[in-house]
DNA sequence: CTATATGCAAATCATTTGCAACCAG
DNA sequence: CTGGTTGCAAATGATTTGCATATAG
C-alpha cells in the first residue's frame, strides 16, 4: 500500500495524518505474519528510532476502533493485528506462531447458507470466522 | 462432574491427585462463561482461601498440556479456559465477554466434507473452530 | 522415601495511563 | 490557534519464576 493510499485511508475516517500513523499502518501491512505490537514497534524503530511504545499502542487502538485494522484471535496473551478488514478466515500453525489468511468466497457462502437455514435461537450473527488449525507440510 | 470423576480424569493422565487440582477442574466446569484464571481463583478461594495464585496458573498449564482443558481464543489479553475438549464451536457476543459453546455435528460434517473436496495446498488440517460473532437477542 | 506439587514473594511482559510539549488542520 | 497526538516515565494487570516447604503415591 502506497504512502498516499494510507493518507487517504486515514482522511477517509476523519483521522489526522501523522508520520507515526502512516508508519504503523505501513508496518502492519508489510509484516506478513499478523504482527504483534512489538513486531510493529521493532520494524518502525528502524526508520523512526524515537517513536514511543505507548504511541504505537494508542495508534493501534485508534485503528481498531476505526476499523482500519482488526485484532486476530489467539490463545496467547499477545495481541496480533491484521490489516485486512474484509471477512476472511485464518490458518493457524499448530506448532509455531504462524497465522495465514484464508480467503474463500465459496466457504463464506456455504456458511451463510447453512445459518440461514439453521438459525441460532436468540442470537443474531454478524460475522463468522473459521480457524483452521494444523501443520504446514513442506514449502508453499 | 463429580469429585470422583475428576480424580479419575487426573489418574487417567498419570497426574497426581491434589485438592488444588480437583478444585481448579471443578471451578472450570462449574463456571459457565469460559472463565479466566482470575474467575477460577476467586471461585476456589471461597472454599480454599489459601490457594496460591501461581498454583492455579501452574495447574491450568498442566491441564492444558494434558488436554484436560482447552484455551479459548479471544481478541483480548486475558486467557479463558474451556473444560470441553471435544471439537465444538463458539458463539461470541460482540458487546460483552460472553462466549457460549456451539455443538453441531451437521456443521462439523459440512466443514469436513468441504475441505476433503477443496484441500489447502501444503497444509494438513487437524482441527477447525468456527467463531460465530454477533448479538444475543432477548433471553435464551 | 522421593519426586512432584504447592505457597509465597519477587520478577517479567504486554499494555495502559497521566501529563506536558507538540503539531496537523 | 486549538484540540487531538506524541513521548516519556511510571503504573497496571495478567502471568511466570525461583525456591523452600509440603505431600501424594
Amino acid at each position: 500500500m502506497t504512502n498516499k493510499a494510507i493518507r487517504d485511508k486515514l482522511k477517509g475516517k476523519g483521522l489526522k495524518v501523522t508520520p507515526q500513523r502512516i508508519a504503523v499502518f505501513e508496518a502492519a501491512s508489510i509484516l506478513k505474519n499478523h504482527p504483534s505490537a512489538e513486531n510493529i514497534i521493532d520494524y518502525i524503530r528502524k526508520f523512526y528510532p524515537n517513536v514511543a511504545t505507548a504511541t504505537v499502542y494508542k495508534v493501534l487502538d485508534t485503528f481498531i476502533s476505526h476499523n482500519l485494522l482488526r485484532r486476530v484471535e489467539t490463545e496467547r496473551g499477545v495481541m496480533r493485528y491484521d490489516p485486512i478488514t474484509e471477512n476472511h478466515h485464518h490458518i493457524y500453525c499448530a506448532d509455531s506462531n504462524r497465522i495465514e489468511d484464508y480467503f474463500n468466497e465459496e466457504l463464506n457462502n456455504l456458511l451463510i447458507d447453512y445459518f440461514n437455514k439453521k438459525k441460532i435461537p436468540g442470537f443474531h450473527i454478524e460475522d463468522m470466522k473459521l480457524h483452521i488449525i494444523g501443520r504446514f507440510t513442506g514449502n508453499r
